[in-house]
DNA sequence: GCTTGGGGCGTTCGAC
DNA sequence: GTCGAACGCCCCAAGC
């Protein structure tokens, strides 16, 4: 088995240029995982900005979280709780 | 409760300028959860990249992971830590 | 500064007695985690099981949760997500 | 669709039978909640205890968690070494 | 479908 | 007593 296409294997050895690779690609990786945290940083500001002019912080996720739902599902979802409430004679 | 600092709360009304505050706050979010959403497609790309050119994802991630969690470092408080252990005669 | 009845500290030498009082702490907490650890295991199975009776482990969890919450935070709660969801104009 | 087998949706009637059952998962989950509940009230015990011996509950805390993670560690870093192993084809 | 990793959430602890 | 930060717990989504 040569290496053209295939998973590299312990009988392979890996070869300088499958380093240079290797290390192009963790740095890739380590680079957009930063940018990431980066964002999460942001999104952490937001937050702590909006709680600082009053608005509660948990809610704003809700609201967020729901936009984000498919509105049918999120029915669906609802309903099954009302109906599990209902057979176990409400909460 | 008046609302001059305090959380805005249910029995509160909400003002035009609040409520022009919440659309902008909920706009910043949803930007910046659609660039997060991005670049973790770009990860996704990366990944997949890799494994065309032979390299085990599984492992990939492992060694990325292990690069992060290698940046801990302990202060003083190991000292402590290592105090506890041998009283108790190691681990 | 002694040890007498103030927190032990690195520049203090833990005595045999504290070595012993120590030991049996670590194992009354062990021990708690362990039992912690076995409730957990019987709360998968239960899930398991009704998940096995056809019911939906999402909603179940759902239900528990509402149960354990308080009326009156829940539909505060509620009525400031539909406040917020008002001022920005719908989801 | 029948529920035979299958989940129970929400255009599903949930019988008598079921209601029954439902009731007691429901109960048997907050009773295991409850269990669970008391033993952190246990661990808080413990912990404050020590504390009022002079022992840190931090560092406490810190070495159990690490005598907890050692216990798995071998393993985790045998499944490491086989993991690498698989990755570069077995030995 | 199960499992593992990541994200969110509530809780706790220390600082002010 | 309040606040913010750190920790552990729990849920969810993606990968195998």
């Amino acid at each position: 088995m040569a290496d053209d296409a295939a998973t590299i294997s312990s009988t392979d050895v890996i070869t300088g240029a499958a380093q240079g690779r290797l290390r192009t690609i963790i740095e890739r990786i380590e680079r957009l995982e930063q940018d990431k945290a980066a964002i999460a940083e942001d999104l952490k500001e937001v937050y702590a900005e909006a709680k600082g002019e009053g608005f509660d912080v948990k809610i704003l996720r809700k609201v967020v979280t729901l936009r984000k739902k498919d509105k049918v599902k999120l029915s669906e979802e609802q309903a099954l709780i009302e109906l599990y409430l209902e057979a176990i004679g409400g909460l």
